[in-house]
DNA sequence: GTCTATATGCAGATAGAC
DNA sequence: GTCTATCTGCATATAGAC
């Protein structure tokens, strides 16, 4: 690993639990096992590093809807395969949506450079939405509530990750751990039950 | 309004907008149109002032609970009647649930100090839930996951709604407080549909 | 490229007049 | 109680040796 691989891995770790303004580059610096000049060398300044941070954790968290949509031939699919595939990116970075929450939440501006490279995305699944409840192929339904929906009880659990270990597990991350594997599963249960129509035709 | 009151009403649209870290006592002094020495007058420090904000907002947010479990005398009134006073209850203080998982994710100690508050009446939801569910009034579910799957959908629109802004309604200020205003509605109906048993029997 | 030592600025906190 | 002026410390950033 380069030095400057481990500077960034260091720095996300670090800003991610802290963001911008609780970071301190001597603690990423300790984190990287370097010294606190080379963070300005490698990178000119503490704004500099936390941008390279910020939009790449943005980046990797937003348009990943585009491509599981081709792949899925109606909404029921296409719901299963976005919880899949989606549950499994945050897996892999369970701090980015909490992180990237509160950056925009201090910062709005963050969210204006970074934009535009989603509309088409969601305009096809709000379409695609939209047709199966016109159609009557599930309850009718807001397309934009079914999304969000979705999108709240894959996210919350890792955003809320210290309270629901705390209320729910008693601290055990073991427990919490499980919870959290069962919950892909779930949500999908959970979902394609709420847009199912009963009928009794069998 | 007295000067502490005016303080306190700053610090927390300072605090819950910025967090400890990125709000300003200047910023605070601003707000409330008062000086900077003010502050330390009233409250000795920036922690001190923050510890109050904090520990406010996190125990309006919490047990909130309790109270509606004793009205309610089966499940699906309870999760009715918890919907639309957990929602009222975000809705006059939007910012409160970003700001208390951002602080809690910054410094996880912060839970320490407030925890044991809120056991017993998960607990009696939790046997709620089970009860139902056990009883095959309701789709078997294991109850930690509703109550998460609930919160989510209540709590993730407000804690994101930069994003959601400016991704769904193109940063239109009106078009997402309709959003908001549905969603009471939307997620009781959303819940109820995914926890019924689809059955013929009539 | 990597370090030690140092400069700079800013934010929290205090002193003291009124 | 409220202000202006000032102190202090710390975090970012730079200079410069190796």
């Amino acid at each position: 690993m380069t030095t400057e691989e481990s500077i960034l891995k260091a720095a996300r770790k670090v800003f991610q639990r802290k963001g911008l303004e609780g970071a301190r580059m001597q603690e990423i610096a300790d984190e990287a096992g370097i010294n606190k000049a080379l963070l300005h060398y490698y990178f000119r300044s503490k704004e500099n590093l936390f941008e390279k941070i910020f939009s790449e954790a943005f980046e990797k968290m937003l348009p990943a809807v585009s491509g599981y949509l081709s792949e899925a031939t109606n909404l029921r699919q296409f719901v299963v395969f976005f919880i899949e595939k989606y549950f499994e990116l945050i897996s892999e970075m369970p701090y980015a949506p909490q992180f990237i929450l509160q950056e925009i939440n201090r910062n709005p501006n963050l969210i204006a450079n970074l934009t535009g490279k989603f509309g088409l995305p969601v305009e096809l699944v709000k379409e695609l939405i939209k047709r199966e409840a016109d159609a009557g192929l599930i309850v009718p339904i807001r397309p934009e509530h079914l999304m969000i929906n979705i999108i709240s009880m894959i996210i919350f659990p890792f955003a809320a990750k210290p309270i629901i270990m705390t209320v729910l597990f008693k601290n055990k991350q073991q427990a919490y751990d499980e919870f959290l594997n069962q919950r892909q599963a779930v949500i999908a249960d959970f979902v394609l039950a709420a847009i199912t129509i009963k009928k009794c035709d069998q």
